[in-house]
DNA sequence: ATAAAATAGTTTATAAAATAAACCAAAAAT
DNA sequence: ATTTTTGGTTTATTTTATAAACTATTTTAT
């Protein structure tokens, strides 16, 4: 049997860490997704994009009083592309 | 609290796959590997040096009659470095 | 009131990684 | 005897990740 193919979009420490935290909250602001994966703004503007892009997460741009505001959450589509990652991981790390 | 970094050497499907068939055999072969991972000849001579280079993993180039053959082993210092990264990916995907 | 610094990002450039393509030597098959 | 296959390595190309530079607004300090 061979090894199943990890999907590229989730096999990136940023982009799955940016994913693993969406799991678990309503939604998340720019500031902390950056605080929490301890990323750069640049870096993590780069990967939410993608992430976007491929329907993963949708991204909300708002005002909190006069600054901007961005606001992430994960898809229906995200969450299950999440999953099924972890799965296919399993065949690497056992269980 | 903030999520830990991934082991970038381990953090990669191909170098992680052949770690994770390292794991579970004594030793395998060049030929092995590559069938088992679904991976070009090219790219896994690569890896495999990397890995190799990083102490992960032992390479051996013997013959088998007149043909060329590579064997590689994990080293007890890949071992250690594969179970942290299986712990860290923990905080990633939860459980 | 004005200059300096901080916030909240985006865009572009650079470095690093993964992958593919080209190559090599020997062996086996036609 | 020449073509193909095996078992790789080396080099080139593409992709990805990261860092650096920049923008716009806002807050703080002078």
């Amino acid at each position: 049997m061979t090894l199943k193919d990890l999907d590229p979009l989730l096999h990136s420490q940023l982009r799955l860490g940016v994913m693993s935290l969406l799991m678990s909250v309503e939604s998340a602001e720019f500031t902390f997704l950056k605080e929490k994966t301890n990323s750069t703004a640049g870096n993590l503007s780069v990967q939410l994009d993608k992430l976007s892009e491929a329907g993963y997460i949708t991204i909300e741009k708002t005002f909190k009083g006069k600054k901007p505001l961005t606001t992430c959450k994960i898809t229906k589509h995200g969450l299950k592309a999440f999953e099924e990652y972890v799965n296919t991981l399993k065949q690497y790390i056992g269980k």
